[in-house]
DNA sequence: TATTTGAATAATACAAATTTATGGAGACTC
DNA sequence: GAGTCTCCATAAATTTGTATTATTCAAATA
């Protein structure tokens, strides 16, 4: 590693000097005296072994050496300009990245609401979704390929102690019906009732699959006995499965809300059940947190918090 | 005009940092030790207002805005390898450019040769030869146009002390006259057959013309009994007239080399009569003299300068 | 849990750049 | 052409900043 022989300083000085035409008028410039900037000078000609100015005349007039040394000067001192202008943009976000993580059905339907926000007051950082099982995301998270990520599932033992986790909203998942099947008309319907219906289910590597089996076996169900339609593994294949009257399913709330509007969908109660799981912003609280990532979690996400997370409470 | 937020130093801790991904490592590869790099970064965090490494793990890693500093870091780095490449070339003479002055007749029979010499040996500088007067070549050896030149006339009284002014060789011009001239026959003229003779002559502006009008006229002679048949302003020119039979003229030695071997021009001698010029060296004291130039006037010059030069004299 | 490795911190010692003060050389003025 | 002015160079002293040694802290390994 060989020592370099200026240093941007000098760099600047020479600059100016070539600009001005005179040492003094430089150090004026640079809110320095005069001598300083004859020193640095001389130092740069010593270190380089070559004459900058002729100081015969009036004007410091640059020489062979000088006007090629001054080239490289300028080029220097612009990238460096151009670099304090990238890391400004980064600070006050006029630039940068954001990498947001995210489930099935976040990525989905929540998270293009609240990137858009977060675009509207920031249009110059660029943001990037990222739609992966929760495993996936929470080792991304958690070796800095994510930002920040929304989970619905339950992660890995070792991925939770590294990890912060706070809970973010109440995510239902909703028994939802073809419409104009018999069971639509009834007000609520018993556990026992769901044994009658034809289940069109998740894939079961799918995260969500696995909370409602959970929840459903954990209220007394025998999930074994839920017939299967069949499976898949796209909530909107889901979605149009069943308003073709091919079944029922459990689905996120969020993810049907233009269906039940339109009623082409049928949202069903259950007697003594609620299947609802917990929505978690995971965060790696070992690592730098950019500047967008900050601003996203304490401006953007509150807006969709449900009223018990913590980061309802500023 | 705003200080600089970084210095050369630093960037060159950031960039061995995120090549060896330690600390530790860097301040090895730097030959320093461990607090000072992390003081540096430090420093470097604090003035940008931004987290450059993420130091939780066992490797330092670069955060995003870590990143795009340190894309500019390698870019300044490599300008500035560059600029130093290019200082030594020109130290070593493995580049540069020497711009040499001269008269018409230096110009056009001796430099060809002594440019040659120099290129040979520095094939690397690239060298400009400008033929202009006399004055105009001392105005720009002045203001630094032209690192050395060699003329024959006289410089302007202002411009005498300003330069250094070197003898560098004896040129003699010499009476020439058609071969098939009925003078050509004599060993030896005297003054007086110089009136008998009609002359071609260089234009009146032309520093030669000048000094042997004036060497003439201090021998003696009346230069307005000489007979002018016409007034060229090319030696070339000139000595074409001469060979075709239209006149005498004084020419330098140097100039007809080549035809007094083919015998096509004929060299007369008068009697009590020299006309010699001193060709002279001129540089400019008060200017930075480059590496190449301090070659050519050391290495160069000496083997074509007359022995009575101080130029020999090593 | 103990040990090792890497990074941060504090105090001291060292190096470097800046400033004040001064001297000298060239350029403009009367 | 003498005086004055401007500009750059130099010297000594102060200030600033940077590196080092020694130590502590935290995390990873065994």
């Amino acid at each position: 590693m060989p020592e370099l022989p200026f240093t941007l300083d000098q760099l600047r000085i020479l600059k100016a000097i070539a600009a001005q035409g005179s040492f003094k008028k430089a150090a004026d410039l640079l809110y320095v005296t005069q001598p300083a900037v004859s020193l640095q000078i001389q130092n740069l000609e010593k270190q380089l072994e070559i004459t900058i100015f002729d100081r015969g005349g009036r004007k410091a007039l640059l020489t062979e050496a000088g006007r090629l040394l001054l080239e490289y000067c300028e080029r220097i001192l612009n990238q460096c300009d151009e670099a304090c202008k990238a890391i400004e943009d980064l600070n006050s976000l006029k630039g940068g990245t954001l990498v947001i993580g995210a489930s099935q059905t976040t990525g989905t339907y929540l998270m293009p609401r609240m990137i858009g926000l977060f675009r509207q007051k920031y249009p110059d950082v660029s943001v990037q979704l990222q739609v992966h099982s929760t495993r996936r995301t929470g080792w991304s998270v958690a070796n800095g390929q994510i930002d920040l990520a929304i989970i619905g599932g339950q992660l890995p033992g070792d991925l939770e102690n590294l990890l912060q986790i706070i809970p973010y909203a109440t995510d239902e998942l909703a028994l939802v019906l073809p419409s104009k099947h018999p069971l639509s008309n009834k007000k609520e319907l018993l556990k026992e009732d769901l044994y009658k219906l034809k289940f069109v289910k998740l894939d079961s590597q799918s995260t969500t699959r696995k909370v409602v089996d959970k929840l459903l076996q954990d209220s007394g169900l025998d999930i074994q006995r839920l017939k299967i339609e069949m499976e898949l593994n796209s909530l909107e294949a889901i979605k149009n499965a069943v308003q073709s009257g091919l079944g029922a399913s459990f689905l996120p709330v969020v993810s049907i809300e233009r269906e039940l509007e339109a009623g082409t969908i049928h949202k069903a109660f259950i007697a003594d059940l609620e299947v609802k799981r917990e929505l978690k912003l995971i965060t790696n609280p070992s690592r730098y947190t950019s500047r967008a990532s900050e601003v996203f979690k304490k401006n953007i996400l509150p807006q969709f918090a449900s009223l018990e997370s913590p980061l309802r409470q500023t």
